[in-house]
DNA sequence: CTTTTTGAACTGACCAGTCAGTGCAAAAAT
DNA sequence: ATTTTTGCACTGACTGGTCAGTTCAAAAAG
Protein backbone atom coordinates (compact mmCIF):
# COMPACT_ATOMS: atom_id res chain seq x y z
CA UNK A 1 0.00 0.00 0.00
CA UNK A 2 2.76 2.57 0.94
CA UNK A 3 4.67 1.09 -2.10
CA UNK A 4 1.56 0.69 -4.63
CA UNK A 5 0.87 4.81 -3.48
CA UNK A 6 4.63 5.38 -4.93
CA UNK A 7 3.81 3.28 -8.29
CA UNK A 8 0.45 5.33 -8.54
CA UNK A 9 2.48 8.37 -7.70
CA UNK A 10 4.95 8.04 -10.19
CA UNK A 11 2.36 7.06 -13.48
CA UNK A 12 0.63 10.04 -12.56
CA UNK A 13 3.57 12.38 -12.30
CA UNK A 14 4.45 11.01 -15.77
CA UNK A 15 1.10 11.60 -17.00
CA UNK A 16 1.23 15.23 -15.66
CA UNK A 17 4.79 16.08 -17.47
CA UNK A 18 3.27 14.18 -20.78
CA UNK A 19 -0.19 16.34 -20.41
CA UNK A 20 1.88 19.80 -19.57
CA UNK A 21 3.29 20.17 -22.79
CA UNK A 22 1.18 18.80 -25.08
CA UNK A 23 -1.63 21.16 -23.43
CA UNK A 24 0.83 24.17 -23.37
CA UNK A 25 1.31 23.94 -27.45
CA UNK A 26 -2.12 22.44 -28.60
CA UNK A 27 -4.41 23.43 -26.13
CA UNK A 28 -6.36 21.18 -24.07
CA UNK A 29 -9.15 20.53 -26.68
CA UNK A 30 -6.81 19.38 -29.43
CA UNK A 31 -4.50 17.44 -27.68
CA UNK A 32 -6.07 13.82 -27.26
CA UNK A 33 -5.84 11.11 -24.57
CA UNK A 34 -3.93 9.01 -26.95
CA UNK A 35 -1.30 11.59 -27.26
CA UNK A 36 -0.87 11.56 -23.37
CA UNK A 37 -0.66 8.45 -23.25
CA UNK A 38 1.57 7.56 -25.63
CA UNK A 39 4.27 10.41 -24.46
CA UNK A 40 4.01 9.75 -21.21
CA UNK A 41 5.17 5.85 -21.88
CA UNK A 42 1.85 3.99 -20.27
CA UNK A 43 -1.25 2.54 -22.24
CA UNK A 44 -4.72 4.43 -22.39
CA UNK A 45 -6.29 2.12 -20.24
CA UNK A 46 -3.91 3.02 -17.50
CA UNK A 47 -5.20 7.19 -17.63
CA UNK A 48 -8.25 5.95 -16.60
CA UNK A 49 -7.24 3.69 -13.73
CA UNK A 50 -6.28 7.31 -12.51
CA UNK A 51 -7.82 9.86 -13.90
CA UNK A 52 -11.66 9.72 -13.91
CA UNK A 53 -11.65 11.64 -17.63
CA UNK A 54 -9.34 13.78 -19.32
CA UNK A 55 -10.79 16.91 -17.65
CA UNK A 56 -10.32 15.57 -14.11
CA UNK A 57 -6.30 14.77 -15.06
CA UNK A 58 -5.85 18.51 -16.11
CA UNK A 59 -7.86 20.04 -13.36
CA UNK A 60 -5.50 18.20 -10.52
CA UNK A 61 -2.63 19.17 -13.22
CA UNK A 62 -3.76 22.55 -12.36
CA UNK A 63 -3.96 22.39 -8.46
CA UNK A 64 -0.33 21.10 -8.62
CA UNK A 65 0.97 23.33 -10.65
CA UNK A 66 -0.32 26.49 -9.00
CA UNK A 67 0.91 24.50 -5.61
CA UNK A 68 4.33 24.67 -6.07
CA UNK A 69 4.29 28.14 -7.39
CA UNK A 70 2.27 29.37 -4.74
CA UNK A 71 4.93 27.52 -2.40
CA UNK A 72 8.07 28.69 -3.89
CA UNK A 73 6.32 32.79 -3.92
CA UNK A 74 5.74 32.23 -0.39
CA UNK A 75 9.05 30.97 0.70
CA UNK A 76 10.65 33.78 -1.05
CA UNK A 77 8.77 35.85 0.82
CA UNK A 78 9.32 34.55 4.11
CA UNK A 79 13.32 34.43 3.48
CA UNK A 80 13.30 37.80 3.00
CA UNK A 81 11.50 38.84 6.07
CA UNK A 82 13.60 36.82 8.15
CA UNK A 83 16.35 38.19 7.29
CA UNK A 84 14.92 41.52 8.41
CA UNK A 85 14.56 42.76 4.82
CA UNK A 86 12.12 45.82 3.33
CA UNK A 87 9.15 44.69 1.42
CA UNK A 88 9.92 46.16 -1.47
CA UNK A 89 13.37 43.59 -1.37
CA UNK A 90 10.83 40.77 -0.64
CA UNK A 91 8.51 41.71 -3.46
CA UNK A 92 12.01 41.39 -5.41
CA UNK A 93 12.64 38.21 -4.26
CA UNK A 94 9.19 37.27 -5.36
CA UNK A 95 9.62 38.29 -9.13
CA UNK A 96 12.62 36.48 -9.10
CA UNK A 97 11.03 32.84 -7.87
CA UNK A 98 8.32 33.24 -10.37
CA UNK A 99 10.75 34.08 -12.89
CA UNK A 100 12.47 30.84 -11.87
CA UNK A 101 9.13 28.84 -11.84
CA UNK A 102 8.60 29.61 -15.15
CA UNK A 103 11.84 28.81 -16.26
CA UNK A 104 11.72 25.56 -14.72
CA UNK A 105 8.01 25.24 -15.87
CA UNK A 106 7.13 27.26 -19.36
CA UNK A 107 4.96 24.93 -20.30
CA UNK A 108 2.72 25.13 -17.21
CA UNK A 109 2.97 28.69 -17.12
CA UNK A 110 2.00 29.30 -20.54
CA UNK A 111 -1.44 26.82 -20.27
CA UNK A 112 -2.16 28.89 -16.95
CA UNK A 113 -2.11 32.03 -18.60
CA UNK A 114 -4.06 30.71 -21.88
CA UNK A 115 -6.59 29.18 -19.62
CA UNK A 116 -6.93 31.96 -16.71
CA UNK A 117 -9.42 34.40 -18.30
CA UNK A 118 -11.52 31.92 -20.01
CA UNK A 119 -15.42 31.57 -18.92
CA UNK A 120 -17.83 28.91 -19.39
CA UNK A 121 -15.19 26.34 -18.71
CA UNK A 122 -15.49 23.24 -17.11
CA UNK A 123 -12.62 23.66 -14.65
CA UNK A 124 -13.05 27.84 -14.28
CA UNK A 125 -14.05 27.42 -10.58
CA UNK A 126 -10.70 25.47 -9.90
CA UNK A 127 -9.08 28.27 -11.73
CA UNK A 128 -10.28 30.78 -9.42
CA UNK A 129 -9.27 29.56 -6.35
CA UNK A 130 -6.26 28.39 -7.42
CA UNK A 131 -5.00 31.91 -8.46
CA UNK A 132 -7.05 33.84 -5.48
CA UNK A 133 -4.51 31.21 -3.64
CA UNK A 134 -1.83 32.89 -5.60
CA UNK A 135 -2.22 36.51 -5.90
CA UNK A 136 -3.04 36.59 -2.35
CA UNK A 137 0.62 36.01 -1.08
CA UNK A 138 1.33 39.03 -3.19
CA UNK A 139 -1.60 41.02 -1.94
CA UNK A 140 -0.39 40.63 1.75
CA UNK A 141 3.10 41.42 1.08
CA UNK A 142 1.98 44.72 -0.51
CA UNK A 143 -0.32 45.12 2.28
CA UNK A 144 2.15 45.04 4.94
CA UNK A 145 4.02 47.43 3.20
CA UNK A 146 1.28 50.02 3.12
CA UNK A 147 0.70 49.36 6.94
CA UNK A 148 4.66 49.69 8.10
CA UNK A 149 4.91 53.11 5.61
CA UNK A 150 7.04 51.94 3.03
CA UNK A 151 4.95 52.00 0.40
CA UNK A 152 2.67 54.46 -0.77
CA UNK A 153 -0.80 54.44 0.79
CA UNK A 154 -2.54 55.57 -2.36
CA UNK A 155 -1.96 51.91 -3.98
CA UNK A 156 -4.66 49.90 -4.99
CA UNK A 157 -3.71 46.72 -4.21
CA UNK A 158 -5.55 44.36 -5.78
CA UNK A 159 -4.95 46.29 -8.72
CA UNK A 160 -1.07 46.73 -8.42
CA UNK A 161 -0.77 43.04 -7.13
CA UNK A 162 -2.58 41.94 -10.53
CA UNK A 163 0.12 44.50 -12.34
CA UNK A 164 2.70 43.00 -10.72
CA UNK A 165 1.96 39.41 -12.24
CA UNK A 166 1.60 40.02 -14.92
CA UNK A 167 4.20 41.77 -15.42
CA UNK A 168 6.21 39.23 -14.24
CA UNK A 169 4.42 36.56 -16.22
CA UNK A 170 4.30 38.65 -19.86
CA UNK A 171 7.88 39.62 -19.26
CA UNK A 172 8.98 36.13 -18.56
CA UNK A 173 6.58 34.57 -21.24
CA UNK A 174 8.62 36.56 -23.90
CA UNK A 175 11.59 35.89 -22.96
CA UNK A 176 11.13 32.57 -23.26
CA UNK A 177 9.46 32.69 -26.39
CA UNK A 178 11.13 35.73 -28.06
CA UNK A 179 14.21 36.73 -26.28
CA UNK A 180 16.10 33.03 -25.74
CA UNK A 181 19.32 34.74 -25.83
CA UNK A 182 18.34 36.94 -22.41
CA UNK A 183 19.56 35.38 -19.15
CA UNK A 184 16.80 35.05 -15.76
CA UNK A 185 19.56 37.87 -14.38
CA UNK A 186 18.38 40.40 -17.38
CA UNK A 187 15.06 39.64 -17.24
CA UNK A 188 14.78 40.13 -13.40
CA UNK A 189 17.43 43.28 -13.63
CA UNK A 190 14.24 44.95 -16.16
CA UNK A 191 11.67 44.08 -13.62
CA UNK A 192 13.30 45.03 -11.08
CA UNK A 193 13.97 48.54 -12.50
CA UNK A 194 10.46 48.94 -13.33
CA UNK A 195 9.26 47.89 -9.68
CA UNK A 196 11.89 50.23 -8.09
CA UNK A 197 10.66 53.11 -10.16
CA UNK A 198 14.01 53.77 -11.67
CA UNK A 199 12.66 53.92 -15.37
CA UNK A 200 11.63 57.81 -15.45
CA UNK A 201 14.61 59.78 -13.59
CA UNK A 202 17.80 58.31 -12.83
CA UNK B 1 -21.26 45.35 -56.95
CA UNK B 2 -21.27 48.24 -54.77
CA UNK B 3 -23.91 46.89 -52.91
CA UNK B 4 -22.66 43.27 -52.94
CA UNK B 5 -19.49 44.31 -52.03
CA UNK B 6 -21.04 45.89 -48.78
CA UNK B 7 -23.22 42.63 -48.29
CA UNK B 8 -20.05 39.93 -47.94
CA UNK B 9 -18.48 43.02 -45.88
CA UNK B 10 -20.87 42.87 -43.26
CA UNK B 11 -21.61 39.15 -43.55
CA UNK B 12 -17.72 38.87 -43.13
CA UNK B 13 -17.91 41.19 -40.06
CA UNK B 14 -20.94 39.47 -38.26
CA UNK B 15 -18.52 36.00 -38.51
CA UNK B 16 -15.61 38.04 -36.94
CA UNK B 17 -17.92 39.18 -33.74
CA UNK B 18 -19.60 35.61 -33.74
CA UNK B 19 -16.33 34.17 -33.61
CA UNK B 20 -13.62 36.60 -31.01
CA UNK B 21 -16.23 35.93 -28.16
CA UNK B 22 -17.20 32.18 -28.39
CA UNK B 23 -13.30 31.44 -28.92
CA UNK B 24 -12.50 34.07 -26.18
CA UNK B 25 -14.63 31.75 -23.94
CA UNK B 26 -13.81 27.86 -25.17
CA UNK B 27 -10.70 28.51 -27.34
CA UNK B 28 -9.92 28.06 -31.13
CA UNK B 29 -10.49 24.01 -30.99
CA UNK B 30 -13.82 23.37 -28.86
CA UNK B 31 -15.46 26.04 -30.84
CA UNK B 32 -17.06 24.51 -34.17
CA UNK B 33 -17.60 26.32 -36.94
CA UNK B 34 -21.36 25.21 -36.87
CA UNK B 35 -22.03 27.52 -33.58
CA UNK B 36 -19.76 30.57 -35.18
CA UNK B 37 -22.59 30.16 -38.04
CA UNK B 38 -25.08 30.48 -35.67
CA UNK B 39 -24.58 33.11 -33.52
CA UNK B 40 -23.78 35.34 -36.62
CA UNK B 41 -27.26 33.69 -37.91
CA UNK B 42 -25.70 32.45 -41.02
CA UNK B 43 -25.22 29.28 -42.70
CA UNK B 44 -22.73 27.07 -42.15
CA UNK B 45 -21.68 26.77 -46.17
CA UNK B 46 -21.39 30.74 -45.76
CA UNK B 47 -18.73 30.37 -43.71
CA UNK B 48 -16.46 28.48 -46.09
CA UNK B 49 -17.93 30.86 -49.01
CA UNK B 50 -16.16 33.53 -46.98
CA UNK B 51 -13.25 31.88 -45.64
CA UNK B 52 -10.85 29.21 -46.72
CA UNK B 53 -10.96 27.29 -43.31
CA UNK B 54 -11.79 27.39 -39.36
CA UNK B 55 -8.16 28.65 -39.12
CA UNK B 56 -8.12 31.29 -41.86
CA UNK B 57 -11.03 32.83 -40.16
CA UNK B 58 -9.28 33.40 -36.70
CA UNK B 59 -5.81 34.26 -38.94
CA UNK B 60 -7.79 36.92 -40.18
CA UNK B 61 -9.56 38.09 -37.07
CA UNK B 62 -5.93 38.01 -35.32
CA UNK B 63 -4.81 40.64 -38.20
CA UNK B 64 -8.17 43.00 -38.21
CA UNK B 65 -7.36 42.52 -34.25
CA UNK B 66 -3.96 43.54 -33.87
CA UNK B 67 -4.21 45.90 -36.63
CA UNK B 68 -6.69 48.02 -34.82
CA UNK B 69 -5.29 47.41 -31.42
CA UNK B 70 -1.17 48.83 -32.94
CA UNK B 71 -3.85 52.04 -34.39
CA UNK B 72 -4.80 53.06 -31.30
CA UNK B 73 -1.33 53.14 -29.20
CA UNK B 74 0.33 55.03 -32.32
CA UNK B 75 -2.56 57.46 -31.85
CA UNK B 76 -1.85 57.83 -28.66
CA UNK B 77 1.77 58.43 -28.84
CA UNK B 78 1.39 60.58 -31.69
CA UNK B 79 -1.18 62.77 -30.40
CA UNK B 80 1.07 63.52 -27.44
CA UNK B 81 4.50 64.22 -29.55
CA UNK B 82 2.14 67.03 -31.61
CA UNK B 83 1.35 68.19 -28.04
CA UNK B 84 4.96 68.29 -27.28
CA UNK B 85 4.55 65.86 -23.89
CA UNK B 86 7.60 63.89 -22.02
CA UNK B 87 7.81 60.27 -23.39
CA UNK B 88 6.10 59.28 -20.04
CA UNK B 89 3.45 61.17 -21.45
CA UNK B 90 3.36 59.42 -23.90
CA UNK B 91 3.83 55.94 -22.24
CA UNK B 92 1.40 57.12 -20.00
CA UNK B 93 -1.29 57.88 -22.71
CA UNK B 94 -0.66 54.58 -24.48
CA UNK B 95 -1.88 52.40 -21.60
CA UNK B 96 -4.77 54.28 -21.57
CA UNK B 97 -5.19 53.69 -25.07
CA UNK B 98 -4.62 50.02 -24.61
CA UNK B 99 -7.07 49.78 -21.62
CA UNK B 100 -9.68 51.47 -23.75
CA UNK B 101 -8.81 48.98 -26.73
CA UNK B 102 -9.67 46.46 -23.85
CA UNK B 103 -12.48 47.35 -22.53
CA UNK B 104 -13.93 47.63 -26.10
CA UNK B 105 -12.71 44.14 -27.02
CA UNK B 106 -12.63 41.82 -24.35
CA UNK B 107 -12.87 38.75 -25.74
CA UNK B 108 -10.16 39.62 -28.18
CA UNK B 109 -7.75 40.34 -26.27
CA UNK B 110 -8.22 37.53 -23.97
CA UNK B 111 -7.93 35.18 -27.08
CA UNK B 112 -4.86 37.09 -28.46
CA UNK B 113 -3.44 36.28 -24.71
CA UNK B 114 -4.23 32.75 -24.92
CA UNK B 115 -2.97 32.29 -28.17
CA UNK B 116 0.49 34.19 -28.14
CA UNK B 117 2.97 31.89 -26.32
CA UNK B 118 1.96 28.74 -27.72
CA UNK B 119 4.16 27.08 -30.14
CA UNK B 120 3.27 24.49 -32.80
CA UNK B 121 0.30 26.34 -33.77
CA UNK B 122 -0.84 27.04 -37.68
CA UNK B 123 -1.10 30.86 -37.45
CA UNK B 124 1.75 31.15 -35.14
CA UNK B 125 3.86 33.04 -37.86
CA UNK B 126 0.99 35.30 -38.25
CA UNK B 127 1.02 36.20 -34.31
CA UNK B 128 4.63 36.52 -34.64
CA UNK B 129 4.30 39.41 -37.23
CA UNK B 130 1.33 41.16 -35.32
CA UNK B 131 2.92 41.17 -32.22
CA UNK B 132 5.80 42.31 -33.18
CA UNK B 133 4.32 45.52 -34.74
CA UNK B 134 2.43 45.91 -31.39
CA UNK B 135 5.38 45.80 -29.28
CA UNK B 136 7.51 48.42 -31.67
CA UNK B 137 5.18 51.53 -31.08
CA UNK B 138 6.07 50.55 -27.32
CA UNK B 139 9.43 50.11 -27.88
CA UNK B 140 10.21 53.09 -30.47
CA UNK B 141 8.70 55.39 -27.72
CA UNK B 142 11.38 53.73 -24.58
CA UNK B 143 13.72 54.26 -27.09
CA UNK B 144 13.25 57.73 -27.60
CA UNK B 145 13.18 58.48 -24.46
CA UNK B 146 16.30 56.86 -23.72
CA UNK B 147 18.02 59.23 -26.58
CA UNK B 148 16.63 62.45 -25.32
CA UNK B 149 17.84 61.24 -21.86
CA UNK B 150 14.17 61.13 -19.91
CA UNK B 151 14.67 57.80 -19.53
CA UNK B 152 17.12 55.83 -17.46
CA UNK B 153 20.53 54.66 -19.98
CA UNK B 154 19.93 51.64 -17.92
CA UNK B 155 16.78 50.24 -19.32
CA UNK B 156 16.12 47.14 -21.30
CA UNK B 157 14.24 48.02 -23.92
CA UNK B 158 12.44 44.82 -25.36
CA UNK B 159 12.19 43.75 -22.06
CA UNK B 160 10.86 46.49 -20.53
CA UNK B 161 8.73 46.88 -23.04
CA UNK B 162 7.14 43.40 -22.92
CA UNK B 163 7.19 44.09 -18.75
CA UNK B 164 4.78 46.80 -19.65
CA UNK B 165 2.32 45.40 -22.71
CA UNK B 166 1.89 42.47 -19.82
CA UNK B 167 1.57 44.90 -17.14
CA UNK B 168 -1.34 46.45 -18.91
CA UNK B 169 -2.52 43.01 -20.31
CA UNK B 170 -3.10 41.31 -16.99
CA UNK B 171 -4.34 44.48 -14.53
CA UNK B 172 -6.98 44.82 -17.36
CA UNK B 173 -8.12 41.15 -18.21
CA UNK B 174 -7.98 40.91 -13.81
CA UNK B 175 -10.35 43.88 -14.05
CA UNK B 176 -12.75 42.39 -16.80
CA UNK B 177 -12.93 39.33 -15.06
CA UNK B 178 -12.31 39.44 -11.05
CA UNK B 179 -12.93 43.39 -10.25
CA UNK B 180 -15.86 44.61 -12.43
CA UNK B 181 -16.64 47.37 -9.96
CA UNK B 182 -13.41 48.98 -10.67
CA UNK B 183 -13.37 52.03 -13.00
CA UNK B 184 -10.87 52.56 -15.75
CA UNK B 185 -9.50 55.27 -14.04
CA UNK B 186 -9.20 53.30 -11.09
CA UNK B 187 -7.21 50.91 -13.17
CA UNK B 188 -4.97 53.63 -15.28
CA UNK B 189 -4.14 55.10 -12.24
CA UNK B 190 -2.77 52.03 -10.08
CA UNK B 191 -0.34 51.36 -13.38
CA UNK B 192 0.50 55.14 -14.08
CA UNK B 193 1.41 54.84 -10.48
CA UNK B 194 3.70 51.72 -11.40
CA UNK B 195 5.11 53.28 -14.38
CA UNK B 196 6.32 57.00 -12.66
CA UNK B 197 7.63 54.57 -10.02
CA UNK B 198 5.52 56.00 -6.96
CA UNK B 199 4.77 52.76 -5.60
CA UNK B 200 7.88 52.47 -3.25
CA UNK B 201 8.99 55.59 -1.41
CA UNK B 202 6.44 59.34 -2.14
C1' DC C 1 -3.59 -12.44 -3.36
C1' DT C 2 -4.20 -7.48 -4.43
C1' DT C 3 -3.16 -3.56 -6.94
C1' DT C 4 -1.87 -1.63 -11.06
C1' DT C 5 -0.95 -1.74 -15.80
C1' DT C 6 -1.47 -3.38 -20.51
C1' DG C 7 -3.35 -3.25 -25.20
C1' DA C 8 -6.54 -3.75 -28.38
C1' DA C 9 -11.15 -3.63 -29.93
C1' DC C 10 -15.38 -1.09 -29.93
C1' DT C 11 -19.07 2.56 -29.65
C1' DG C 12 -21.31 6.63 -30.43
C1' DA C 13 -21.11 11.43 -30.51
C1' DC C 14 -19.23 15.13 -32.76
C1' DC C 15 -17.34 18.06 -36.39
C1' DA C 16 -14.55 20.21 -40.46
C1' DG C 17 -15.24 20.61 -44.86
C1' DT C 18 -18.08 19.63 -49.34
C1' DC C 19 -21.41 20.27 -52.84
C1' DA C 20 -25.62 20.43 -55.44
C1' DG C 21 -28.99 23.52 -55.36
C1' DT C 22 -31.80 28.16 -54.14
C1' DG C 23 -32.75 33.18 -54.34
C1' DC C 24 -32.14 37.39 -56.26
C1' DA C 25 -30.77 41.63 -58.46
C1' DA C 26 -28.64 43.67 -62.22
C1' DA C 27 -27.26 43.20 -67.10
C1' DA C 28 -28.24 41.60 -71.75
C1' DA C 29 -31.18 40.23 -75.23
C1' DT C 30 -35.40 40.42 -77.70
C1' DA D 1 -41.37 46.52 -71.80
C1' DT D 2 -40.58 41.75 -71.16
C1' DT D 3 -37.86 37.78 -70.98
C1' DT D 4 -33.59 35.47 -70.34
C1' DT D 5 -29.04 35.08 -68.61
C1' DT D 6 -25.39 35.71 -65.44
C1' DG D 7 -23.06 35.23 -61.32
C1' DC D 8 -22.68 36.47 -56.48
C1' DA D 9 -24.02 35.20 -51.87
C1' DC D 10 -25.91 31.92 -49.35
C1' DT D 11 -27.99 27.32 -47.84
C1' DG D 12 -28.08 22.90 -45.22
C1' DA D 13 -27.97 17.93 -45.70
C1' DC D 14 -24.33 14.83 -46.06
C1' DT D 15 -19.66 12.46 -45.62
C1' DG D 16 -15.51 10.71 -43.86
C1' DG D 17 -12.82 10.91 -40.23
C1' DT D 18 -11.61 11.66 -35.30
C1' DC D 19 -11.68 10.98 -30.48
C1' DA D 20 -13.36 10.45 -25.44
C1' DG D 21 -14.55 7.02 -22.94
C1' DT D 22 -15.60 1.74 -22.16
C1' DT D 23 -14.60 -3.01 -21.68
C1' DC D 24 -12.01 -6.85 -20.46
C1' DA D 25 -8.94 -10.65 -20.18
C1' DA D 26 -4.42 -11.33 -19.28
C1' DA D 27 0.07 -9.99 -17.48
C1' DA D 28 3.21 -7.67 -14.31
C1' DA D 29 4.36 -5.75 -9.95
C1' DG D 30 4.59 -5.88 -5.16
Amino acid sequence: MESSRTRREVTRQKLYEAAVTLIAEQGFSSTTVDEIAERAGVAKGTVYYNFKSKTELFEELLRHGVGLLTASLQAAADETAERGGTKVEALDAMIRAGLGFIDRYPAFTQLYVAELWRTNRAWQSTLLVVRQEAVAVVETVLRDGVTNGELSKEIDIPLTAAALVGMVLVAALDWQAFQRERTIDDVHSALSLLLRGRVSGH
